[in-house]
DNA sequence: AGTTTATGTCAGCCTTGTTGACATTCCAAG
DNA sequence: CTTGGAATGTCAACAAGGCTGACATAAACT
């Protein structure tokens, strides 16, 4: 199971990109591509007193305007807790207003200010320079491959999430 | 910058896949992918006193066996203090072995013992058990889109370890 | 002999996860 | 109407795993 060709490749020829080197080698090129991927913002974000998880919340509300915390919760993967530091400060900081929900008032509803508005442009511009220069390298057919392996990578329930923001989006 | 046609788009239909939207959509299905990427090992390692951080250096300690603590900082990308603590357990623990150079008496050459083998399969196992069922559903074009892609989203220098690894690898 | 390189260790800090306890608000059953 | 449970959000404390800085050791190089 450990060695050789993997378990399920029972063929010959049309399977060849399922044996564990194959797989080996997409996990590491995951893993070495996700490094680069967060590289730009985080150097960004160093600069200031923040973090990748402020990155991911602004990220995220600057997605959906108006999005409640557990909404969130939902999306990011993280407790209530380790959220609600970095909502916080995002807030105190006037990066984010928060807006007592008018029917269901214990709800928060989560916008962006203006300064909130212009960190998320920094920081998308940043990841976008880089996976716009990598889709223009590669070509549309790979780009479209790339996107098919990652869904079919994901949880069920953040391909939901996935798909939902992907039709929301234009 | 920030909305609408990517600025590298200046030309109609064949660029289209560059629009911001489209970007946006590649970043959120890599947050998610990768998320789902981690899930399988992370269940495994957190019934044990370990993190990803010991996933990491087991991985690539299996991958290149008789490597250097440099060797490794380098491909892992943090500081020897931090690497240090995640080895110390792991020696301590019996998973990794650390030879002393014979030729350079300085390096100390890493290896897995064969209760560090049954783990590193372990994790292997379902993280590769993940990768396959997704490189199956979508079939070796869209895998091989997908791992240029990826390497063309990493550092040049990351890039180098990974074809080198690649390379090594039968 | 003196310098550089590879490694390990100690101390202390920060971010970002976690759990537990608690406050507020809503809603539904009595 | 009241009361109890569910949903939502906040505060406190802790752990993992990054980081820097300082320092020790041993070996190699000049």
């Amino acid at each position: 199971m450990t060695n050789g060709r993997s378990s399920g490749a029972i063929s010959g020829e049309s399977l060849l990109f399922l044996t564990d080197e194959q797989l080996q080698q997409g996990i590491e090129a995951m893993f070495f591509a996700y490094r680069g991927f967060t590289a730009d913002p985080d150097r960004i974000l160093s600069e200031m007193a923040y973090g990748r998880a402020h990155h991911r919340a602004v990220h995220f509300i600057n997605r959906s305007p108006g999005t409640t915390v557990n909404n969130l919760l939902n999306i990011l993967g993280v407790t209530k807790q380790s959220l609600n530091r970095v909502l916080r400060t995002l807030i105190a900081d006037g990066l984010v207003e928060s807006r007592v929900g008018e029917i269901d008032r214990r709800e928060r509803h989560l916008h962006l200010t203006n300064e909130g508005r212009l960190l998320e442009g920094r920081l998308s511009d940043a990841q976008r320079a880089r996976m716009r220069s990598a889709f223009r390298d590669v070509g549309p057919d790979a780009v479209a491959g790339f996107r098919r392996v990652l869904e079919a990578m994901m949880d069920k329930e953040m391909q939901r999430a996935y798909t939902r923001l992907k039709e929301s989006g234009s």
